[in-house]
DNA sequence: CGCAACCCTTCCGCTCAGTAGAAGGCTTGC
DNA sequence: GCAAGCCTTCTACTGAGCGGAAGGGTTGCG
C-alpha cells in the first residue's frame, strides 16, 4: 500500500478481504487482536480497517468489544443469486417435502469439490445434523453431494476420486472403485442414497436439479433417522421436487428475482435513518 | 488514496464498500460501467477493485460479463449472528407455525426504522407477498413491524410517528394518533394484527420475541389471505412460538452457533481446491 | 458499410492515503 | 505491584493507488 508497509505488494483490498476471511464457522466472533493475527496484518492496520468496516456495519461489536459479521454484510450477501434465484425458487418445493416427511430438507450446490448447503429446513422433530446453510460438506459422504457428483463430468469425478477422501464414519465409502460404482448406480437409479455415511444413525436420499444441458445445478434431499421406513419410499417425491425446481428455474431464467413483487419495495432498499442497532440478539 | 485521486480524502475501503452498495434488490446484477456510475468511482478504479473482488469471489460474472454478488460474499454474510443465532434458533418454531397454517411465516428484526426480514417460509399455497429474506419494509404497515414497534421505547415510537408514513394501501394506518392507539392495543393484546395495510387481500398476525429486559429482539408472524378464518385464532400459536424462541435464545446465550454440531465440520470451512463455479444457476 | 455510442481492458507517471512503530491507557491475573 | 494482555491515538515516511489516455470490441442507426 501507500506508505511504509512491511510486507510490500499487498493491496488494501486484499487486506480487507483477509479481515473477512478471518471469520469462519468456528470463529464467528473475534477480538481485534485475533483478527489481526488471523489475517496476518499489523494490529494498527487492522484497527483502522476494522473501524471503517464497522462504520459501514459490515462488522459489528458485541458488549465485550468483540467483532462479528454485521447486518450490512449479511444483507449484501443475500443479493447473491444463490439466494435470490435458487433458494427463492426452491423454497416452496422444499416446504412440500418437509410437510410430507417432517425431516431435514436440504438444498445444495457444488462449489469446487464440496457440497455447499444453500438452504436447510428443519422442524422440531427432525434429526439434529451437522449441515448448516452456508456450510460445506464433502460430496462423497452426503446425499446431496452424491447427487451433485453423479451427474458431473467424468473429469470432475476422477478429480474427486483421485484425492484422499475423508471418513467421518465407518460406513463412509472411500474406496475409489466402490465409490465410482455407487455413482453409476445413483445415475441409473435417478437419485442418491447414503446410509450412515456422514453421521451414524441417519440416512439420506437426494436428487439432482438438472439444467437444460443435463448438468447438475443443485440437489435437493432429505435426511432421516436410519430406523425409520426405507428411504426409497421418499425418492419419488424428492425427484418431483427436483424436477419442479429445474423447470421453474428454466421458466424464470431471465428474472433475477423470481417470485418477488416489485411494486412497493423500491423505496425500501436503503436503511432509513434513525437509531441504528438491529434486533437485540446478544 | 495513494495517487492522484480526483476526489481526495476517500479511502480505498470506502470505495470497495461503495461497490457493494451499488448492488441492491432492484439491481442485483450490474455491468462494470453501471457499478462505476452507481458507486461514483472512475471506471478504471472500479475496474481494478472489481477485478480483485471477483478473484476473491465476493463478486462473480455471468455469461454477459455482468457482475453479481458472489458466493464468498454470501458465505461470509451467513456468519452473522442474525443467521447463525437468531435464524437457527427460530427455524424449528417457524416450521411448526407453517405446519399449522401452511401460510407465509416471517421472522424480522428492527433495523433503524425498518422491519428487516431475517427469514421467510412459504409453501406452494401461501399468498404471494412482497417480503423477502434480507428485505426491509416499514414497521407501521406490517405485522412483524407493529410487533417490533409496539414494545419499543416511547422515544423510538415518537420518532417513527413524527415522520411521514408511507401508505402502500388505502387501509394503511398513517394518522399518528390512530397508530399510537393501535400500538397500545397491540401491547395490551400481546400480539399485532394488520388488515390489508401492506397488501390488499392479505392480513397478518405477529408477536414479539422479548429479551430479558422486555425489549423486542425480533418478531414472528403469519401472513394469510383476508378471506380465511379470523387471524386471531392463530395468535396463541404465534405467541407460543415467539416465547419459545425467546427462551431458547436466552438458554443458548453464550453459544455463538446453537444447534450446530461441531465435530466434523472443522476441516470443511475452507473451499477445497479444484474447478471453481458453484451450481449452474444462470 | 461507415460512423457514433456504447462497452471493457491495459498502460503508466504522478502523488497523497496508507502504513506501522511508538507511546499511553485500561483490564485481568498472579 | 508488576507483567501480560487488551485497545486506541498520534505521526513521519513512502510506494500502492489513482485515473487520464489509448486501444479494441460490440451494437445499432442512417
Amino acid at each position: 500500500m501507500a506508505g511504509n508497509a512491511r510486507e510490500t505488494g499487498r493491496t488494501v483490498a486484499s487486506r480487507i478481504l483477509a479481515i473477512f476471511d478471518a471469520f469462519d464457522m468456528q470463529h464467528p466472533q473475534l477480538s481485534l487482536s485475533e483478527i489481526s493475527r488471523r489475517a496476518g496484518l499489523p494490529l494498527t492496520t487492522t484497527h483502522r480497517l476494522v473501524t471503517e468496516l464497522t462504520r459501514w456495519r459490515g462488522l459489528e461489536r458485541d458488549e465485550n468489544g468483540n467483532y462479528f459479521i454485521g447486518l450490512r454484510a449479511w444483507e449484501v450477501g443475500l443479493l447473491s443469486p444463490l439466494h435470490t434465484r435458487l433458494r427463492e425458487v426452491a423454497q416452496p418445493f422444499m416446504q412440500s417435502l418437509y410437510e410430507a416427511s417432517r425431516e431435514n430438507v436440504h438444498l445444495a450446490v457444488r462449489d469446487g469439490l464440496d457440497a455447499m448447503y444453500v438452504e436447510k429446513l428443519a422442524g422440531p422433530r427432525s434429526v439434529p445434523i451437522i449441515s448448516r446453510t452456508g456450510g460445506r460438506l464433502p460430496m462423497h459422504a452426503t446425499g446431496v453431494g452424491k447427487a451433485l457428483l453423479a451427474w458431473e463430468s467424468p473429469e470432475l469425478i476422477n478429480t474427486v476420486l483421485s484425492r484422499p477422501l475423508e471418513r467421518p464414519t465407518r460406513y463412509t465409502i472411500t474406496a475409489p472403485g466402490r465409490l465410482r460404482r455407487e455413482l453409476e448406480e445413483t445415475r441409473q437409479r435417478g437419485y442418491a442414497v447414503t446410509r450412515e455415511e456422514m453421521t451414524l444413525g441417519s440416512c439420506s436420499v437426494a436428487a439432482p436439479v438438472l439444467d437444460r444441458a443435463g448438468a447438475p445445478a443443485a440437489a435437493v434431499g432429505l435426511v432421516v433417522h436410519s430406523v425409520h421406513v426405507e428411504p426409497e419410499k421418499l425418492a419419488p417425491q424428492i425427484r418431483m421436487a427436483a424436477d419442479g425446481i429445474a423447470s421453474r428455474l428454466e421458466a424464470t431464467r431471465d428474472d433475477p428475482y423470481p417470485g418477488y413483487v416489485h411494486d412497493f419495495a423500491a423505496n425500501h432498499q436503503r436503511p432509513s435513518p434513525g437509531t441504528g442497532r438491529a434486533g437485540r440478539d446478544r
